[in-house]
DNA sequence: AGCGCTTGTTACAATTCGTAAGAATTGGGA
DNA sequence: TCCCAATTCTTACGAATTGTAACAAGCGCT
């Protein structure tokens, strides 16, 4: 799958195919027909689709012992087309192997974004870091750092961060103490609200604010505070 | 994971939920319910589920950013359940990340046929990998050794291989002390164990890590323990 | 038995974070 | 404008959590 990922349609009806073909190819999928499940397996024995998308209801082979063999035993991805719409078909369907269990009539682009899903799920996983950029500093939240852009680097704490992600998952919106208190798990604890406070000074201390005139996390007396930034995930 | 699938519901109604949670443990796996997304994001710091069904439409969050979050920057497979029947809605779940897109009403079974779809094709995983790469590490997990770019060459022991492995299987993931008791085979109800403090420490020391500012394995005070790193399995 | 390696336990140092207390700030009314 | 009470900020301290060195127990090998 270095170039384009090769998705292999199998469908005795000529006009299925045609239009499977020509909505894959226009999504960048190379495709290769088939009408015959013998013609497909032959096919099998020299090439390695990314996806197979399978028609039950072929006339010369029992879909089902043909997904179970492609599913199971090759390892291969099989997304049955079928216009056999029960609940009980497409359990059966899913139970032998299937990946996925499209019912006709269906809509093309419904077929590219579930063809899409399978070959996501068989990538490599690579995971993301939270970071969130926001006025000259840089917040990572899986390694616990703050770096700003003159180059200091520190770090911030467990409970310093469930109060920065609170802010930067709601900028410039006005977030009142008992929301906080609420999201923040002090359920149980009454006196909590000073715990908070305390929390929004180190933060603040950490984000060198201005005790005098915070720019970034302002305070809107007996109310609750408000963070200014522009913040941008990733 | 080595003992039966975690399947997270996160939906606003009390029946559905009930449903979902009664099908599914019937079925044979874990469940662990939520009605609002917070209170699911807050466990899936401590938590990894197999699987995640969402539902649309919540209260209290838009629901497609939480899917996209969840699904492509957090990795985790996620099944859609929406009232939301139109097409362009199922292509649009897809797109931002999930793995599937049900139509409420659904058939229980169908969605226990689904989940198994997905736990099948995120199996391969769990083959033979023993040696892991990260960060100019190369751990062999069948010799214990432990390779650095630079050329030293260590080993480590059973029970650092057992913390490090891990680690290297859930990398930029919170992972609690209890759950590493848990699975560590640790008794569980047993008098809080510093066992898992040293092993960690030694650990650490293998790795060369700054006490004062460690760059792969982190504590995160009150919670438990998170692995930065770039894992590629061999 | 003797040796080396692994692993758990203990003890003490370091860090985190809530609480309390006093200082500072805000907003409304005299 | 000035004053006062409510609210918020900051600092210090202590309980809980975590790091790590030192010691001891267990195991395999010769």
């Amino acid at each position: 799958m270095t170039d384009q990922p090769l998705v292999t349609i199998l469908d005795d009806e000529p006009d299925i195919r045609r239009l499977l073909a020509d909505t894959l190819e226009e999504a960048g999928f190379r495709t290769l027909s088939f009408a015959r499940a013998t013609e497909f397996e032959a096919a099998l024995r020299t090439t390695t689709p990314d996806v197979c998308l399978v028609d039950l209801g072929l006339p010369d082979r029992d879909g089902l012992s043909l997904v179970h063999r492609l599913a199971l035993e090759q390892g291969a991805t099989v997304i049955i087309i079928s216009g056999r719409a029960q609940v009980q078909d497409r359990i059966t369907g899913l139970e032998l192997g299937a990946d996925d269990y499209i019912i006709k009539p269906f809509d093309p682009s419904e077929v590219v974004a579930r063809i899409r899903a399978r070959l996501r799920s068989s990538q490599p996983k690579v995971q993301n870091r939270r970071i969130a950029r926001f006025n000259g500093w840089e917040a990572d939240f899986d390694a616990y750092t703050l770096r700003s852009d003159d180059g200091t680097e520190g770090s911030f704490s467990h409970a310093e961060g469930e109060v920065l992600r609170m802010f930067l998952e709601s900028p410039r919106r006005l977030i009142s103490r008992q929301q906080m208190q609420e999201t923040l798990g002090g359920a149980a604890g009454e006196s909590f609200d000073r715990a908070m406070d305390v929390r929004i000074s180190r933060l603040r201390t950490k984000l060198g604010e201005d005790p005098k005139n915070p720019r970034l996390i302002k305070t809107i007396y007996g109310a609750g505070y408000i963070f200014l930034g522009d913040v941008a995930w990733s």
